[in-house]
DNA sequence: GATTTTGATCGAGAAACCCGATGACGCTGC
DNA sequence: GCAGCGTCATCGGGTTTCTCGATCAAAATC
């Protein structure tokens, strides 16, 4: 049998990736520069290649080979951390930490919710939260940086195993006094001839409120080339009569919009809704605790959406 | 960071789950039974956890969640040996040992065209093969046991990669003197009336001959619950006069039916021809040889199927 | 041109690994 | 029942590997 990396020595090389610095490399692997240093020299010297150009100044600057391998090293470090983790979730099941990252749509109208009822049902789980867009989410989840997702599916996750906890259903906010103020529900045709406020590109949101209404990515929305950064500055838009928007009832329910008079109706029609769900690693070892966070959340968002 | 198992470790525990002995599976690891042991008392001792039985008997017994240890074990080793394997083929492709599996149907009318055109090719290529069904291939394909297989496509081998090399059309095999000898070529459908003699259960042509005849599996085939063991006794069966089949041409080709007096005629209709290809695991490090070697046998097949 | 930053190298101490020998336990045969 | 054998766990000692702090050489910075 060939003689295989150390795991040591994989995760020296996944760390100076990340840092491209041998010192703070070092640092995080919580060793110092010159073990960092050797355990490199080791490693090209086992392979028998060169894995830093260093011809190349002062910079850290890796061969092609040497970026196939630290992709592959991460994905080795990855599936032996699997196997330790295996035996610690059948140790004791919520126990050790969990990485979850969360969109900015759902997580600041969530989480406020959720976590006391998870730190009561599992007291000894520690959630580590990360909130960013579902494409920056989906390469943390698939590069072993996060855990679990937290977002509006489907989501692109190549891969991963999702599972759909809610359904949040589209509201049409209006400034007060708007022409479709005093319908009971608006369709989403009627929203065709209004100047339509949505999030700025990136948020998952912003292309299923276009969606939603019929409308293709880039048909509308950036009006004068703004474009809202937050829900909540997205409600203030609206609020200044700038034009009208979809929410997420998820929002609305926690209060996004108190204190602006704006005018909530909901959205007529089938699939008006996004759906709300976790996605993990296919094989993840702690998919269990997963399925079981999954059936809490369910709880939590029916209680969240009134 | 959490506490990583480490590759000896993995190694020991792999090892001891596929003889279920200690002192088979040390010497397999090229350490002592007493190395083994107490590395694998480490490994308990790291996770925390229990791996085998010790109270059941003197036989080795894992542990449900070691059975499942074992599982990452292997996928954890190999991600592991990705590394290596991605270092060497960068290093000199086409160089170290590959192995690979082929199927009964195959590999006794290719391999002798193909190993010599591929020692020409690759002079430094250091071949292993294995014949077995395709079952058996695709699960050794999976654990890592093997590298890369030549069947019958398409095959669920789940999630491996394939690529298509040739196509072997059937050809009909009959006695000497059989009614339909005199046509030029034969429709599936007049063999619906012939007694139509087949490989044993397992044979993946047994079920694409049935299919190509527009049978189901359990149909036909098992005439006196005899079902041959190989395409040469097939032959002979055929020979004797206890009924038809079909042959592939790659195997006709290399005179499968020399001095048998059989008489050959190629299968009529769309779809009359089973696909050949290889098929490897995605992200195999040296998938870029593969692709290689399957132009070879592009080369190859055409000129073993005249 | 002096200084700082950065990565490579060196020698010494610590830790991990492996081996052969031995011990504990269950099974087998007489 | 008891000696003998097979099997896995344990122990002491030797070797290798890993890591650290100190130092060096080269490049970038001032």
């Amino acid at each position: 049998m060939t003689l295989l990396p150390s795991p040591q020595q994989l995760r020296y090389l996944v760390a100076l990736a990340e840092s491209r610095h041998f010192g703070r490399a070092a640092q995080s692997c919580s060793v110092t520069q010159s073990t960092l240093s050797a355990g490199l020299l080791a490693l090209e010297r086992q392979l028998d290649t060169h894995i830093l150009d260093r011809a190349a100044g002062r910079h850290v600057v890796f061969t092609p080979l040497g970026l196939e391998l630290v992709d592959r090293g991460r994905t080795a470090l990855a599936s032996l951390e699997a196997v330790a983790e295996a035996a610690m979730t059948a140790r004791e099941p919520m126990g050790g930490p969990l990485r979850m990252g969360v969109i900015p749509t759902i997580g600041p109208f969530l989480l406020p919710r959720l976590m006391p009822a998870l730190r009561h049902a599992f007291p000894r789980l520690k959630l580590y939260l990360r909130e960013d867009h579902t494409a920056q989410l989906a390469d943390r989840l698939s590069t072993n940086r996060l855990d679990l997702l937290l977002l509006a599916l489907p989501c692109d996750c190549s891969g991963a195993e999702a599972m759909p906890v809610a359904r949040d259903p589209f509201m049409v906010a209006l400034p007060p006094g708007h022409r479709l103020a005093g319908e009971e529900q608006i369709a989403a045709s009627a929203l065709a001839t209004e100047r339509l406020l949505l999030l700025e590109d990136g948020h998952c949101l912003r292309d299923q409120a276009l969606a939603v209404c019929g409308l293709l990515a880039g048909d509308r929305g950036d009006h004068d080339g703004f474009a809202a950064t937050s829900l909540h500055t997205l409600v203030q838009m609206v609020a200044s009569g700038l034009g009208v928007t979809l929410l997420p009832r998820l929002a609305v329910a926690a209060g996004i919009t108190h204190g602006t008079g704006l005018v909530l109706r909901p959205l007529a029609g089938v699939g008006a809704w996004r759906t709300l769900g976790l996605a993990w690693r296919p094989n993840a070892p702690r998919a269990a605790d997963y399925r079981a966070l999954a059936s809490h959340l369910v709880e939590t968002c029916r209680e969240a959406l009134h």
